[in-house]
DNA sequence: TAGATTGTTAATCGATTAACAATC
DNA sequence: TAGATTGTTAATCGATTAACAATC
């Protein structure tokens, strides 16, 4: 096992690799070769070795990898079972959309509560979660604590509140608003979703033709 | 202007461009350097310059770029301004929140139908948009033909409904499902908004510290 | 044992950064 | 004019691929 930083393209890829995994586990695939497993992600066999080697061995030779271990392995990697804790800012459409179709608690993460300002909706619960009042956030969070906050909040409000989770010790800050957050405490991980760019990504790439 | 495939990395910091200039433009900003825009996006005056290079020479020695004439090209090269035009399949949380909060009109692309299946949607519009039932998305597209297909639908049917945007013309699909879909039919370009791929790539970088 | 496949080292490829002549 | 800043070529860095000894 090397003991280097791992580069983000390999990160970008594990979740992926996770993911495959799991179907081959479901379809009741018991062993894969890094060549079998690269050929199904579009991948090289090297790659996949080679991205693995970051972390350990778990193949072996002449046999390949046991498809459940290597999954475990993965998940363990990846976080999956540290007892991650979130709590949503914003319940409105998007928000309601990852708390009742998301399955955080598939991924390692439980969500804990929700905030809004909506009086409808605050002292309600939405797919079992709470949901309390944005003003209540520092309270809520000195006595539960989380370390991440998912952002759906409307993006004029996205840098206050995303402060706001920072100050009160949040350690990453899943970013569904269209805003490129100023957050910049030393050690907060910002992940963006911007569905912008992806859509404009998109764009580009069917203009090409002709 | 270098005529050569532009790299996918290039592609992806495009977005952000964009999205940067049309910020400065609104600041009443006219004027900037490579290196002042680097500064403000992490990046280093001169990949900045490399990027804009793909596409042609758009700013001025000693002056900088036009901020408002560099995001016309921007928007351009991203193809903002082709008339791209999208269906969308699945009202569910996730669909509603893309339909109501989602401003596709300002990416160059008209949402002009969605799909479902549930009987109180279908027949009704949200955002102005109209809901067809699902069964008339090939009668749909054949009138009113789309290059983008928007996929908010349950995982389990994202692959058929895919084949089915395919087979009717679509030539780009936006996949919110966390599923890995199996179209590829050869200039088919698949934009994957892969949630939980997001949420542990966050989970890893959270976990990282002792 | 023979065949298969690993983990790792070396070679290649591509992307980022640095340097600089051109010029506004 | 002098200073600033571009577009581009060359140098560096990092990531991917290929090769192969080790070994199950």
């Amino acid at each position: 096992m090397k003991k280097q930083k791992v580069s983000s393209a390999v990160i970008r890829r594990l979740p992926r690799y996770y993911r495959h995994l799991n179907d081959l586990h479901q379809a009741g695939v018991e062993r894969i070769s890094s060549n079998a497993l690269g050929a199904s992600l579009g991948l090289t066999a090297s790659q996949i070795r080679q991205d693995l080697s970051c972390f350990g061995e778990f193949g072996q030779q002449g046999y390949g990898y046991n498809v459940s271990s290597l999954r475990d392995e993965v998940a363990d990697i990846l976080g999956v079972n540290r007892g991650h804790c979130a709590v949503i800012l914003g319940v409105g459409n998007l928000g309601r959309a990852l708390m009742e179709n998301f399955h955080f608690d598939r991924f390692g993460v439980t969500l804990a509560a929700a905030f809004d300002v909506v009086p409808e909706i605050v002292g309600r619960s939405c797919s079992g979660v709470p949901v309390y009042h944005t003003d209540q956030l520092e309270e809520y969070l000195t006595q539960h604590p989380a370390n991440i906050g998912v952002l759906t909040v409307p993006g004029r409000v996205a840098n206050r509140v995303a402060e706001r989770l920072v100050s009160a010790g949040v350690k990453g800050i899943w970013n569904f608003t269209n805003i490129e957050l100023t957050v910049d405490a030393p050690d907060i991980v910002v992940e963006d979703v911007h569905f912008a760019d992806s859509l404009l990504a998109l764009n580009y790439m069917i203009s090409e033709a002709p």
